[in-house]
DNA sequence: AATGCGGGGTG
DNA sequence: CACCCAGCATT
């Protein structure tokens, strides 16, 4: 059903000019593909271009510490993907001797590159056939062939990955795989798509039967759970307290000391301030923040560091956190 | 197969 | 407000 000629064509004429299509190095396509994992196009950009030039080749990724590498990539979100991306440059350079893997069985098992990450660097960097099955090709394939399945489960995603697979074998793979996605990002989009100028417009059945604004059908998410927690500004000289999270959510990340509202605290304070009730809001749950700044009456906690303000840019905050370092004195 | 994991943009 | 985005690891 998809013209891969029509397609490609349309793609050299309207693709977006963006740093990581300025190249084929492998090691380029790949920090642009972890970091576009969930996340804008229009975010990444200068992500990537600061990344590139603080981390230019593997090797100099593979000798960063995990903080340093945090503290380039604060406010991207799910930093796991970091920390896997760390862990994965020390394979490169150990088991590869730094040069960078070239079959799909060798990058798959690397630390968080699965299918889809996979498949965009065999056909991207090596213009090898491998399909690479993302949100926008979902949403492009299941209109253009109008499968109304739910596209939350990975049984219903099989079909569309073995149509792009069945397609990408008789295409251009490095350019079929980019424009199948810039036409989801600029043409098929989830609200709104612009049929009236999409090249696969005639071959569309999700438009002939103008059913393009129902496709793909995605069942509905659980709702947010709402967390409420007490956080505390504490300064002492020129000095700020934080604590390294621990946690899964935001593992790795610095914040101020941060407890549950209603636990019982394990120090005890004078309040200098009440700055006020913050909200954060993530995927799949909601911060509520009490912010105070104190005085300790008691001795500060183990897991605390206490940091000088002049070098709170180099320790990596999420957002939630971030927020506050304007209110420091 | 289902769930957890950030943050920003959009309607 | 709800949903989506160049997904992956874990269970």
């Amino acid at each position: 059903m998809i013209d891969t000629n029509q397609l490609e064509k349309w793609y050299k004429n309207n693709k977006r000019e963006l740093p990581f299509r300025k190249t084929s190095n492998p090691y380029y396509i790949w920090v642009s593909e972890i970091m576009l994992q969930q996340t804008q196009v229009e975010t990444v950009i200068p992500y990537f271009n600061h990344f590139i030039k603080v981390y230019p080749t593997v090797n100099s990724l593979a000798n960063t510490n995990e903080d340093t590498l945090l503290s380039h990539v604060q406010g991207l979100g799910y930093y796991r993907r970091f920390k896997n991306m760390l862990k994965a440059a020390k394979t490169i350079c150990n088991d590869f001797n730094g040069g960078f893997p070239t079959s799909y069985k060798d990058l798959i098992h690397l630390s968080g590159i699965g299918e889809y990450t996979a498949g965009a660097i065999m056909s991207i960097a090596y213009h090898k056939p491998f399909a690479a099955t993302d949100g926008n090709v979902i949403r492009v394939i299941s209109r253009v062939y109008n499968i109304n399945e739910d596209m939350r489960l990975e049984k219903n995603k099989k079909l569309v990955k073995k149509i792009n697979q069945d397609l990408i074998e008789d295409s251009n793979p490095s350019v079929f795989t980019q424009a199948l996605m810039e036409l989801g990002a600029l043409i098929c989009r989830p609200k709104n798509p612009k049929c009236e100028i999409c090249p696969l417009l005639e071959n569309c059945i999700a438009y002939s039967l103008n059913l393009q604004n129902t496709l793909p059908k995605l069942s509905r998410k659980k709702d947010k759970k709402v967390m409420h927690y007490h956080v505390f500004i504490i300064e002492e000289d020129d000095c700020i307290y934080l604590r390294k999270r621990t946690e899964k959510l935001l593992g790795g990340m610095y914040e101020f000391p941060q407890y549950d509202l209603g636990h019982e605290l394990e120090f005890t304070y004078n309040i200098v301030e009440e700055i006020g009730n913050f909200k954060h809001i993530f995927t799949h749950l909601i911060w509520e923040m009490k912010v105070t700044k104190i005085d300790l009456k008691s001795k500060s906690l183990e897991d605390w560091v206490k940091v000088d303000k002049q070098d709170l840019e180099n320790y990596p905050m999420a957002k939630a956190h971030r927020k506050f370092v304007k209110h420091l004195g």
